[in-house]
DNA sequence: TGTACATCAGTGAACGCGCGTTCACTGATGTAC
DNA sequence: TGTACATCAGTGAACGCGCGTTCACTGATGTAC
Protein backbone atom coordinates (compact mmCIF):
# COMPACT_ATOMS: atom_id res chain seq x y z
CA UNK A 1 0.00 0.00 0.00
CA UNK A 2 3.03 2.95 0.32
CA UNK A 3 4.58 3.78 -2.72
CA UNK A 4 6.98 1.85 -4.14
CA UNK A 5 10.08 3.67 -4.00
CA UNK A 6 9.49 6.43 -1.79
CA UNK A 7 12.01 8.00 0.63
CA UNK A 8 9.08 8.06 3.23
CA UNK A 9 7.76 5.05 4.24
CA UNK A 10 4.20 5.69 4.38
CA UNK A 11 3.05 3.79 7.27
CA UNK A 12 5.79 2.71 9.21
CA UNK A 13 4.65 2.40 12.60
CA UNK A 14 1.99 -0.15 11.31
CA UNK A 15 4.98 -2.07 9.12
CA UNK A 16 6.63 -1.65 12.70
CA UNK A 17 4.10 -3.70 14.81
CA UNK A 18 3.86 -5.98 12.09
CA UNK A 19 7.55 -7.32 11.53
CA UNK A 20 7.94 -7.21 15.32
CA UNK A 21 4.51 -9.15 15.46
CA UNK A 22 6.23 -12.09 13.09
CA UNK A 23 9.77 -12.10 14.74
CA UNK A 24 7.99 -12.33 18.02
CA UNK A 25 6.16 -15.55 16.58
CA UNK A 26 8.78 -16.90 14.84
CA UNK A 27 11.73 -16.43 17.64
CA UNK A 28 9.95 -15.73 20.58
CA UNK A 29 9.64 -12.20 22.98
CA UNK A 30 13.39 -12.68 24.33
CA UNK A 31 14.84 -13.31 20.37
CA UNK A 32 13.33 -9.77 19.30
CA UNK A 33 15.75 -6.99 18.72
CA UNK A 34 15.05 -3.65 17.34
CA UNK A 35 17.72 -3.58 14.71
CA UNK A 36 15.95 -7.25 13.61
CA UNK A 37 12.55 -5.63 13.12
CA UNK A 38 13.91 -2.46 11.53
CA UNK A 39 15.60 -4.79 9.04
CA UNK A 40 12.53 -6.68 9.09
CA UNK A 41 10.50 -3.80 7.88
CA UNK A 42 13.67 -2.37 5.40
CA UNK A 43 14.54 1.09 7.26
CA UNK A 44 17.52 1.80 8.90
CA UNK A 45 18.16 0.73 12.56
CA UNK A 46 17.27 4.44 14.00
CA UNK A 47 13.65 4.70 11.75
CA UNK A 48 11.89 2.72 14.55
CA UNK A 49 12.51 5.92 17.11
CA UNK A 50 11.04 7.92 15.08
CA UNK A 51 7.96 6.27 15.68
CA UNK A 52 8.50 4.48 19.27
CA UNK A 53 10.47 5.44 22.15
CA UNK A 54 12.26 2.66 22.91
CA UNK A 55 11.97 -0.73 22.25
CA UNK A 56 9.43 -1.72 25.04
CA UNK A 57 7.10 0.78 23.28
CA UNK A 58 7.39 -1.09 20.40
CA UNK A 59 6.94 -4.34 22.16
CA UNK A 60 3.54 -2.80 24.25
CA UNK A 61 2.41 -1.82 20.58
CA UNK A 62 2.30 -5.26 19.09
CA UNK A 63 0.92 -6.58 23.00
CA UNK A 64 -1.69 -4.18 22.70
CA UNK A 65 -2.82 -5.33 19.15
CA UNK A 66 -2.29 -9.24 19.99
CA UNK A 67 -5.18 -8.25 23.18
CA UNK A 68 -7.18 -6.07 20.69
CA UNK A 69 -7.42 -9.95 18.20
CA UNK A 70 -7.98 -11.96 21.62
CA UNK A 71 -10.95 -9.58 22.48
CA UNK A 72 -11.98 -9.77 18.70
CA UNK A 73 -11.71 -13.32 18.53
CA UNK A 74 -13.27 -14.23 21.88
CA UNK A 75 -16.32 -12.47 20.99
CA UNK A 76 -16.93 -13.49 17.39
CA UNK A 77 -17.18 -16.91 19.33
CA UNK A 78 -20.26 -16.27 20.83
CA UNK A 79 -23.77 -17.13 19.48
CA UNK A 80 -25.39 -14.41 21.01
CA UNK A 81 -29.09 -16.62 21.22
CA UNK A 82 -27.37 -19.37 23.64
CA UNK A 83 -27.62 -19.66 27.64
CA UNK A 84 -24.70 -17.48 29.13
CA UNK A 85 -23.49 -20.63 30.47
CA UNK A 86 -22.93 -21.82 26.83
CA UNK A 87 -21.57 -18.57 25.72
CA UNK A 88 -19.10 -18.39 28.51
CA UNK A 89 -18.17 -21.79 26.99
CA UNK A 90 -17.58 -20.38 23.78
CA UNK A 91 -15.72 -17.65 25.25
CA UNK A 92 -13.06 -19.28 26.97
CA UNK A 93 -12.26 -21.48 23.91
CA UNK A 94 -11.91 -18.32 21.95
CA UNK A 95 -9.30 -17.53 24.14
CA UNK A 96 -7.89 -20.86 24.27
CA UNK A 97 -7.58 -21.23 21.16
CA UNK A 98 -6.16 -17.61 20.41
CA UNK A 99 -3.32 -18.87 23.13
CA UNK A 100 -2.85 -21.73 20.79
CA UNK A 101 -2.65 -19.99 17.61
CA UNK A 102 -0.42 -17.70 18.77
CA UNK A 103 1.62 -19.21 21.46
CA UNK A 104 4.98 -16.94 21.63
CA UNK A 105 2.89 -13.72 21.11
CA UNK A 106 0.33 -15.08 23.59
CA UNK A 107 3.84 -15.42 25.63
CA UNK A 108 5.08 -11.81 25.44
CA UNK A 109 1.35 -10.10 25.98
CA UNK A 110 1.14 -12.43 29.63
CA UNK A 111 4.94 -10.94 30.45
CA UNK A 112 5.01 -9.47 33.50
CA UNK A 113 6.21 -6.29 32.07
CA UNK A 114 2.65 -5.56 30.70
CA UNK A 115 1.03 -6.24 33.14
CA UNK A 116 1.30 -2.63 34.94
CA UNK A 117 -0.45 -0.36 34.26
CA UNK A 118 -0.65 3.21 33.47
CA UNK A 119 2.44 3.01 31.75
CA UNK A 120 1.01 2.11 28.21
CA UNK A 121 -2.72 3.77 27.50
CA UNK A 122 -2.82 2.17 24.75
CA UNK A 123 -1.96 -1.74 25.80
CA UNK A 124 -4.24 -0.87 29.56
CA UNK A 125 -7.18 -0.34 27.42
CA UNK A 126 -7.23 -3.47 24.81
CA UNK A 127 -5.87 -5.41 27.81
CA UNK A 128 -9.17 -4.38 30.13
CA UNK A 129 -11.22 -4.72 26.58
CA UNK A 130 -9.84 -8.75 26.51
CA UNK A 131 -11.12 -9.03 30.47
CA UNK A 132 -14.31 -7.59 30.16
CA UNK A 133 -16.22 -9.86 28.05
CA UNK A 134 -15.76 -12.49 30.85
CA UNK A 135 -16.57 -10.48 33.21
CA UNK A 136 -19.96 -10.09 32.01
CA UNK A 137 -20.71 -13.07 31.03
CA UNK A 138 -20.08 -14.70 34.42
CA UNK A 139 -22.09 -12.12 35.75
CA UNK A 140 -24.81 -13.50 33.19
CA UNK A 141 -24.45 -16.46 34.35
CA UNK A 142 -24.75 -15.21 37.96
CA UNK A 143 -26.75 -12.95 38.45
CA UNK A 144 -28.37 -12.90 41.76
CA UNK A 145 -25.46 -13.74 42.91
CA UNK A 146 -23.07 -11.83 45.18
CA UNK A 147 -20.02 -9.70 44.25
CA UNK A 148 -17.93 -11.51 45.76
CA UNK A 149 -19.12 -15.14 44.71
CA UNK A 150 -18.92 -13.26 41.19
CA UNK A 151 -15.36 -11.97 41.23
CA UNK A 152 -14.46 -15.51 42.60
CA UNK A 153 -15.67 -17.40 40.21
CA UNK A 154 -14.39 -15.10 37.39
CA UNK A 155 -11.35 -15.64 38.66
CA UNK A 156 -11.52 -19.39 38.73
CA UNK A 157 -13.17 -19.18 35.16
CA UNK A 158 -9.94 -16.95 34.10
CA UNK A 159 -7.99 -19.07 35.53
CA UNK A 160 -8.64 -22.07 33.74
CA UNK A 161 -8.88 -21.52 30.80
CA UNK A 162 -5.52 -19.47 30.60
CA UNK A 163 -3.98 -22.16 32.65
CA UNK A 164 -4.85 -24.14 29.29
CA UNK A 165 -3.62 -21.72 26.95
CA UNK A 166 -0.32 -21.53 28.50
CA UNK A 167 0.27 -25.48 29.46
CA UNK A 168 -1.13 -26.33 25.34
CA UNK A 169 1.41 -24.04 24.13
CA UNK A 170 4.00 -25.33 25.58
CA UNK A 171 3.15 -28.68 24.80
CA UNK A 172 2.18 -29.28 28.30
CA UNK A 173 -1.72 -30.42 27.98
CA UNK A 174 -0.87 -32.50 25.26
CA UNK A 175 1.07 -35.33 27.25
CA UNK A 176 -2.72 -35.79 29.24
CA UNK A 177 -4.86 -34.99 25.91
CA UNK A 178 -5.55 -34.52 22.27
CA UNK A 179 -5.38 -30.47 22.27
CA UNK A 180 -7.80 -31.13 18.74
CA UNK A 181 -11.01 -31.81 21.12
CA UNK A 182 -10.61 -28.38 22.04
CA UNK A 183 -11.12 -27.11 19.07
CA UNK A 184 -14.40 -28.57 18.01
CA UNK A 185 -17.52 -26.91 19.06
CA UNK A 186 -19.00 -29.39 21.40
CA UNK A 187 -16.28 -29.51 23.97
CA UNK A 188 -17.17 -27.99 26.72
CA UNK A 189 -14.78 -26.17 29.74
CA UNK A 190 -17.06 -26.08 32.16
CA UNK A 191 -18.55 -29.07 32.15
CA UNK A 192 -15.10 -31.02 32.01
CA UNK A 193 -14.93 -29.00 35.65
CA UNK A 194 -17.71 -31.11 36.79
CA UNK A 195 -15.79 -34.25 36.59
CA UNK A 196 -13.99 -33.27 39.87
CA UNK A 197 -17.04 -32.40 41.90
CA UNK A 198 -17.33 -35.06 44.21
CA UNK A 199 -20.66 -37.67 43.07
CA UNK B 1 30.20 -24.74 55.27
CA UNK B 2 33.34 -24.74 53.09
CA UNK B 3 36.34 -23.96 55.22
CA UNK B 4 36.92 -20.25 55.24
CA UNK B 5 39.91 -19.45 52.91
CA UNK B 6 40.51 -22.30 50.86
CA UNK B 7 41.30 -22.21 47.36
CA UNK B 8 38.60 -25.09 46.27
CA UNK B 9 35.63 -23.79 46.98
CA UNK B 10 34.24 -26.92 48.19
CA UNK B 11 30.54 -27.00 46.80
CA UNK B 12 30.46 -24.94 44.30
CA UNK B 13 28.21 -26.63 42.07
CA UNK B 14 25.34 -26.03 44.87
CA UNK B 15 26.60 -22.73 45.46
CA UNK B 16 26.00 -21.60 42.08
CA UNK B 17 22.48 -23.10 42.26
CA UNK B 18 21.50 -21.35 44.82
CA UNK B 19 23.22 -18.16 43.53
CA UNK B 20 21.36 -18.08 40.29
CA UNK B 21 18.31 -19.01 42.34
CA UNK B 22 18.55 -15.94 44.59
CA UNK B 23 19.30 -13.78 41.52
CA UNK B 24 16.26 -15.24 38.99
CA UNK B 25 14.10 -14.22 42.32
CA UNK B 26 15.57 -10.69 42.23
CA UNK B 27 15.74 -9.71 38.71
CA UNK B 28 13.78 -12.01 37.02
CA UNK B 29 14.74 -15.04 34.49
CA UNK B 30 15.93 -12.91 31.98
CA UNK B 31 18.01 -10.75 33.59
CA UNK B 32 20.52 -13.65 35.37
CA UNK B 33 23.43 -14.03 33.52
CA UNK B 34 26.64 -16.14 34.34
CA UNK B 35 28.76 -13.52 35.19
CA UNK B 36 26.53 -12.04 37.78
CA UNK B 37 26.28 -15.57 39.34
CA UNK B 38 29.28 -16.34 39.73
CA UNK B 39 30.09 -12.86 41.37
CA UNK B 40 27.07 -13.64 43.58
CA UNK B 41 28.97 -16.86 44.38
CA UNK B 42 32.29 -15.35 44.90
CA UNK B 43 34.36 -16.78 41.71
CA UNK B 44 36.00 -16.01 38.85
CA UNK B 45 33.87 -15.53 35.72
CA UNK B 46 35.09 -18.50 34.09
CA UNK B 47 34.67 -21.37 37.23
CA UNK B 48 30.91 -22.02 36.61
CA UNK B 49 31.86 -23.95 33.00
CA UNK B 50 33.96 -26.47 35.47
CA UNK B 51 29.95 -27.30 36.87
CA UNK B 52 27.81 -26.49 33.98
CA UNK B 53 27.98 -26.69 30.36
CA UNK B 54 26.90 -23.64 30.28
CA UNK B 55 24.16 -21.01 31.10
CA UNK B 56 21.17 -23.12 29.93
CA UNK B 57 22.61 -26.41 32.18
CA UNK B 58 22.77 -23.98 35.42
CA UNK B 59 19.20 -22.21 34.96
CA UNK B 60 18.08 -25.90 33.94
CA UNK B 61 19.79 -27.29 37.27
CA UNK B 62 17.93 -24.19 39.20
CA UNK B 63 14.46 -25.05 37.34
CA UNK B 64 14.77 -29.13 39.05
CA UNK B 65 15.39 -27.48 41.87
CA UNK B 66 12.29 -25.32 41.90
CA UNK B 67 10.17 -28.57 40.76
CA UNK B 68 11.64 -30.84 43.20
CA UNK B 69 10.31 -27.87 45.95
CA UNK B 70 7.04 -27.85 44.08
CA UNK B 71 6.74 -31.41 44.22
CA UNK B 72 7.79 -31.26 48.22
CA UNK B 73 4.90 -28.51 49.09
CA UNK B 74 1.92 -30.11 47.66
CA UNK B 75 2.58 -33.47 49.25
CA UNK B 76 3.15 -31.40 52.55
CA UNK B 77 -0.49 -29.98 52.05
CA UNK B 78 -1.91 -33.10 51.61
CA UNK B 79 -4.03 -34.54 54.79
CA UNK B 80 -3.48 -38.52 54.00
CA UNK B 81 -6.65 -39.23 56.14
CA UNK B 82 -9.11 -36.62 54.03
CA UNK B 83 -10.95 -38.07 51.42
CA UNK B 84 -9.62 -38.15 47.66
CA UNK B 85 -11.33 -34.76 46.57
CA UNK B 86 -9.85 -32.84 49.74
CA UNK B 87 -6.37 -34.05 49.00
CA UNK B 88 -7.11 -33.10 45.43
CA UNK B 89 -7.93 -29.50 46.84
CA UNK B 90 -4.68 -29.20 49.18
CA UNK B 91 -2.82 -30.64 46.52
CA UNK B 92 -3.40 -27.16 44.19
CA UNK B 93 -3.50 -25.17 46.68
CA UNK B 94 0.07 -26.11 47.21
CA UNK B 95 0.69 -25.38 43.66
CA UNK B 96 -0.74 -21.97 43.77
CA UNK B 97 0.91 -20.98 47.12
CA UNK B 98 4.48 -21.94 45.63
CA UNK B 99 3.75 -20.09 42.52
CA UNK B 100 2.84 -17.32 44.72
CA UNK B 101 5.66 -17.52 46.86
CA UNK B 102 8.66 -17.87 44.49
CA UNK B 103 7.27 -15.90 41.16
CA UNK B 104 9.93 -15.37 38.79
CA UNK B 105 11.38 -18.75 39.64
CA UNK B 106 8.22 -20.14 38.92
CA UNK B 107 8.41 -18.33 35.88
CA UNK B 108 11.47 -19.36 35.16
CA UNK B 109 10.18 -23.39 35.30
CA UNK B 110 7.17 -22.51 33.06
CA UNK B 111 9.45 -21.24 30.62
CA UNK B 112 9.60 -22.96 26.97
CA UNK B 113 12.82 -23.71 27.28
CA UNK B 114 12.63 -26.47 30.20
CA UNK B 115 9.70 -28.23 28.85
CA UNK B 116 11.02 -30.53 26.22
CA UNK B 117 12.14 -33.93 27.70
CA UNK B 118 15.51 -35.49 27.28
CA UNK B 119 17.93 -32.70 27.08
CA UNK B 120 18.50 -32.66 31.35
CA UNK B 121 17.71 -35.70 32.39
CA UNK B 122 17.70 -34.25 36.33
CA UNK B 123 15.15 -31.45 35.26
CA UNK B 124 12.93 -33.82 33.60
CA UNK B 125 12.84 -36.37 36.60
CA UNK B 126 11.67 -34.00 38.77
CA UNK B 127 9.60 -32.23 36.45
CA UNK B 128 7.80 -35.57 36.43
CA UNK B 129 7.55 -35.78 39.96
CA UNK B 130 5.65 -32.88 40.22
CA UNK B 131 2.96 -33.56 38.06
CA UNK B 132 2.68 -36.90 39.52
CA UNK B 133 0.74 -36.30 42.50
CA UNK B 134 -1.81 -34.57 40.93
CA UNK B 135 -2.45 -37.45 38.11
CA UNK B 136 -2.93 -39.73 41.22
CA UNK B 137 -5.39 -37.70 43.55
CA UNK B 138 -7.47 -37.30 40.12
CA UNK B 139 -7.58 -40.98 39.49
CA UNK B 140 -8.41 -41.58 43.02
CA UNK B 141 -11.33 -38.80 42.90
CA UNK B 142 -12.69 -40.42 39.42
CA UNK B 143 -11.22 -44.21 40.32
CA UNK B 144 -13.86 -46.72 37.86
CA UNK B 145 -14.25 -43.67 35.45
CA UNK B 146 -12.71 -44.13 31.71
CA UNK B 147 -8.46 -43.03 31.15
CA UNK B 148 -9.79 -40.64 28.87
CA UNK B 149 -12.16 -38.90 31.70
CA UNK B 150 -9.19 -39.02 34.01
CA UNK B 151 -6.80 -37.35 31.81
CA UNK B 152 -9.03 -34.75 31.16
CA UNK B 153 -9.99 -34.12 34.80
CA UNK B 154 -6.48 -33.94 35.20
CA UNK B 155 -5.99 -31.33 32.38
CA UNK B 156 -8.83 -29.46 33.50
CA UNK B 157 -7.31 -29.53 37.50
CA UNK B 158 -3.78 -28.72 36.31
CA UNK B 159 -5.44 -25.53 34.04
CA UNK B 160 -6.77 -24.54 36.90
CA UNK B 161 -4.18 -24.37 39.32
CA UNK B 162 -1.34 -23.13 36.71
CA UNK B 163 -3.52 -20.34 35.73
CA UNK B 164 -4.09 -19.01 38.84
CA UNK B 165 -0.59 -19.72 39.82
CA UNK B 166 0.46 -17.27 36.83
CA UNK B 167 -2.49 -14.89 37.17
CA UNK B 168 -1.82 -14.30 40.04
CA UNK B 169 2.21 -13.78 40.34
CA UNK B 170 1.38 -11.44 37.63
CA UNK B 171 -0.90 -9.56 39.80
CA UNK B 172 -3.30 -9.63 38.11
CA UNK B 173 -5.76 -11.93 39.68
CA UNK B 174 -5.35 -9.51 42.56
CA UNK B 175 -8.06 -7.14 40.82
CA UNK B 176 -10.97 -9.59 41.20
CA UNK B 177 -10.01 -11.40 44.25
CA UNK B 178 -8.45 -11.71 47.76
CA UNK B 179 -5.10 -13.54 47.16
CA UNK B 180 -5.02 -14.08 50.74
CA UNK B 181 -8.09 -15.95 50.78
CA UNK B 182 -5.97 -19.12 48.79
CA UNK B 183 -4.01 -19.11 51.60
CA UNK B 184 -6.99 -20.67 54.07
CA UNK B 185 -7.07 -23.68 54.72
CA UNK B 186 -10.51 -23.59 54.38
CA UNK B 187 -10.58 -22.48 50.45
CA UNK B 188 -11.69 -24.98 48.35
CA UNK B 189 -10.45 -24.54 44.70
CA UNK B 190 -12.72 -27.27 43.28
CA UNK B 191 -15.86 -25.71 45.02
CA UNK B 192 -15.09 -22.86 43.22
CA UNK B 193 -15.95 -24.44 39.85
CA UNK B 194 -19.38 -25.63 41.08
CA UNK B 195 -20.25 -21.83 40.85
CA UNK B 196 -19.69 -22.08 37.08
CA UNK B 197 -22.34 -25.27 36.56
CA UNK B 198 -25.90 -24.66 35.87
CA UNK B 199 -27.98 -23.99 38.78
C1' DT C 1 55.76 -41.83 55.99
C1' DG C 2 57.57 -39.40 51.91
C1' DT C 3 57.84 -38.24 47.27
C1' DA C 4 56.37 -37.86 42.16
C1' DC C 5 52.88 -36.99 39.49
C1' DA C 6 48.21 -36.96 37.44
C1' DT C 7 44.05 -34.75 38.04
C1' DC C 8 40.97 -31.40 39.39
C1' DA C 9 38.98 -26.74 40.43
C1' DG C 10 40.07 -22.55 40.41
C1' DT C 11 42.10 -17.68 38.02
C1' DG C 12 42.48 -13.66 34.99
C1' DA C 13 42.74 -11.86 30.68
C1' DA C 14 40.87 -11.61 26.39
C1' DC C 15 37.81 -12.49 22.17
C1' DG C 16 34.02 -11.41 19.55
C1' DC C 17 29.35 -10.31 19.24
C1' DG C 18 24.85 -8.25 19.16
C1' DC C 19 22.51 -5.01 21.19
C1' DG C 20 19.96 -0.31 22.40
C1' DT C 21 20.56 4.10 21.59
C1' DT C 22 22.41 8.74 19.93
C1' DC C 23 23.67 12.23 16.69
C1' DA C 24 24.52 15.08 12.89
C1' DC C 25 22.87 14.69 8.51
C1' DT C 26 19.62 14.87 4.33
C1' DG C 27 15.86 14.19 1.37
C1' DA C 28 10.78 14.75 1.12
C1' DT C 29 6.62 17.00 2.43
C1' DG C 30 3.49 20.50 3.37
C1' DT C 31 2.26 25.20 4.29
C1' DA C 32 2.32 30.49 4.32
C1' DC C 33 2.42 34.17 1.45
C1' DT D 1 0.74 29.12 -9.45
C1' DG D 2 5.47 29.75 -7.53
C1' DT D 3 8.73 30.23 -4.06
C1' DA D 4 10.81 30.21 0.84
C1' DC D 5 11.03 27.78 4.63
C1' DA D 6 9.70 24.97 8.70
C1' DT D 7 8.91 20.42 9.77
C1' DC D 8 9.04 15.71 9.43
C1' DA D 9 10.81 10.92 8.50
C1' DG D 10 14.29 8.88 7.00
C1' DT D 11 19.94 7.59 6.84
C1' DG D 12 24.48 5.89 8.26
C1' DA D 13 28.02 5.89 11.28
C1' DA D 14 29.40 5.41 15.76
C1' DC D 15 29.34 4.86 21.04
C1' DG D 16 29.50 2.06 24.83
C1' DC D 17 28.05 -1.89 27.18
C1' DG D 18 27.27 -6.43 29.00
C1' DC D 19 27.36 -10.77 27.74
C1' DG D 20 28.77 -15.97 26.90
C1' DT D 21 32.59 -18.30 26.24
C1' DT D 22 37.59 -19.73 25.59
C1' DC D 23 42.30 -20.43 26.86
C1' DA D 24 46.64 -20.86 28.93
C1' DC D 25 47.76 -20.76 33.52
C1' DT D 26 48.31 -22.19 38.57
C1' DG D 27 47.41 -23.74 43.07
C1' DA D 28 45.38 -27.65 45.67
C1' DT D 29 44.20 -32.40 46.09
C1' DG D 30 44.65 -37.15 46.03
C1' DT D 31 46.85 -41.37 44.77
C1' DA D 32 50.59 -44.90 43.46
C1' DC D 33 54.67 -46.62 44.94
Amino acid sequence: MPKEKSYHHGDLRSALIQAARDIVEQKGPDDVSLRGVAQAAGVSRAAPYHHFEDKQALLAAVAAVGFQELADLMLSKIVSSAPARTQLDQLGLGYVEYGISNPLLFRLMQGPAFQVPGIYPELDQARGASATPLINTVSACLSGKSEQQIMTACAAAWSIVHGMAMLATDGRLQTLIDLTQLQTASFSITSQLELLRED
